[in-house]
Formats: structure tokens, sequence, C-alpha cells
DNA sequence: CGCACCCCCTGCCGGC
DNA sequence: TGCCGGCAGGGGGTGC
């Protein structure tokens, strides 16, 4: 679930609450997420200090202070929150932090698809993947056109596939289309230049509204200190299939598109 | 190359 | 009320 927004509000929301404190101690309570956590991940932990919190594609990074980066990827229901002391242990709670000032940093995730890992900081590129940050200026829209040149596949798959760009997943997908106003199905490779720049002012309209707004809470969703977001209230067409589209009242109408459930409006989006 | 499937895992919801 | 199938925001793999 954890798109860009929501992982960019969980580092935004922790970053001054751990940047500067140690981490005393590890508890690795369940090792068996998607990858199995590494056995020396406590021992790399360990003693370090946290000297930065931030984010990469859907990726939590913290750097620490022997320059190796912790990376933690929530997969679709996994939380990063920041418990006091004396809270109790909760079910799926599968790793705990202790920090300096007591504090506890948690990771919890019901169906176990996350990932935690500590790496070197070249060896980032390689687990993160290289795509390019949406939000990034040097995002433009000749740049993706070029990426999209001669190729068939759905320019929905194309903003997803985290090879190409990161941090887009199902949700803002089909949010940045319907702003946009391009069918998600549309073959990449035929998208016009002006198609173009509207997904590109589009994704950073939608990513910077759902940011502003601490991302969306549909379900598992919350911030670091497991407040909700609230953009889902903006969403313009995710899950409202059926429902008038909020901008002329046609039907909004969900598919199957590269194996993932997709909303668009047939009237807006062409 | 693109995609249709399968997998990982648990919880929830709707239908019967 | 209770059971069961289908589905869920992540990614990775295989085979066609």
């Amino acid at each position: 679930m954890p798109e860009l927004p929501e992982v960019e509000t969980i580092a935004r929301s922790l970053a001054p609450h751990v940047v500067g404190r140690r981490i005393e101690h590890v508890l690795v309570r369940e090792p068996r997420l998607r990858q199995r956590i590494a056995r020396d991940f406590a021992t790399r932990l360990q003693g370090r200090r946290i000297v930065a919190l931030g984010r990469s594609g859907k990726t939590l990074v913290a750097v620490l202070d022997d320059e190796r980066r912790w990376l933690v990827h929530l997969g679709m229901t996994g939380r990063f929150t920041l418990r006091g002391a004396g809270d109790p242990r909760r079910p799926h709670d599968h790793v705990v932090v202790g920090l300096d000032d007591g504090r506890r940093l948690v990771y919890n995730d019901v169906r176990r698809f996350g990932r935690l890992l500590v790496v070197s900081a070249e060896a980032v590129a390689a687990e993160v993947g290289r795509g390019l940050e949406p939000l990034a200026e040097a995002t433009r829209p000749d740049v993706l056109a070029r990426l999209a040149r001669g190729r068939r596949l759905p320019v929905k798959a194309l903003l997803m596939d985290q090879r190409l760009l990161v941090g887009i997943g199902n949700i803002y997908a089909s949010e940045i289309l319907f702003h946009a106003g391009v069918r998600p199905r549309r073959r990449a490779g035929r998208l016009t230049r002006a198609e173009w720049e509207r997904v590109v002012a589009a994704m950073r309209r939608v990513l910077d509204d759902a940011i502003a707004c601490g991302g969306s809470s549909i379900s598992d969703y919350r911030d670091g200190f497991e407040r909700f977001g609230s953009y889902q209230q903006r969403h313009r067409v995710y899950d409202r299939r059926g429902d008038p589209c909020l901008a002329c009242g046609t039907p909004i109408r969900s598919a199957v598109v590269a194996g993932r459930s997709t909303f668009y409006c047939p009237a807006c989006q062409r």
C-alpha cells in the first residue's frame, strides 16, 4: 500500500525524533518476511547512530554513522512507527529497534511482504532500483517520452514500473492518469508530447498534494506516529467504480490493467 | 518484450 | 450466524 507519498510522510514524521539517536538494541522477533531478514541484521544496527532518515522510491532509507544504509520496504501492509518505552507489544510486531531515549522503532507487518536490510551506501541503488524520482527536476516530459518510445505496454504499467520510475503504485497511477486525462490502457509509446506534459504535471501535482495530506489511508497505512492520512478523501477515481465522476458525472469504470485493478473516467480520459 | 499466471501472507468483506 | 471464495496498496519469478 505505501507508495511514495506515504513513505515520504513516514520519513518526515519520524526524522526529527530519530535523527541523532543511537540504536541500543535490536530484536528480530520474526525474520520470515518476503525476503528473510539476514542473520547479521541486528549486529549491523546495534550501536549505530542514525544521522538521517529519508526515502528513495518506496523505500525508507536511514543513514547510519558508519555510512551504511538501513533500508525498510513496507510491502503492502507494513508499518514503521515510533513507540514509547512502555507501549505493549502488538501482534505482527516483527522487528523492534530500541533507541537511546528509551523509545522504539517498530516494524509491524500483517502480511509480511516487507523487506529490511542494512547495506553499504554504494549498494543502495542496486537494492531500491535506479528509476527516476517522479518529483525530481530531471524527470521531464521529454525524458518519459523517450523511455516510452516504441513500447506497447499500457501507460499505467509504465508509470508503475519501478525500474523506470520509482514510487508510483496502484493508487497513484490511476489518480495521476485521471488528472492527465489519459486512459490507463493507452500504449505508452503512442502518447503525444502534449499528453506526456500533462502526465508529468499531474504526477507532480498529485504526489505533492498527497504528501501535503499525509498520504492515503485506505486500510493499513499510518504515519510514523500512527496518524491517518487524508488524501483518500481526494481520490477522483481509485475505488470509485460506478460512482459519478466528480468532473462530469459519468460513472467511473474499473478494469484490470497489468494485473492490477484500475479505475478511470471513460469520458474525461481518452 | 509483454503479459498472464503463480507465489509470498493474513485479514476482511460479501454472498450464500 | 457461519463458512468460503475473492480480493487487497508490494514485488519477484516463470513460461508462453
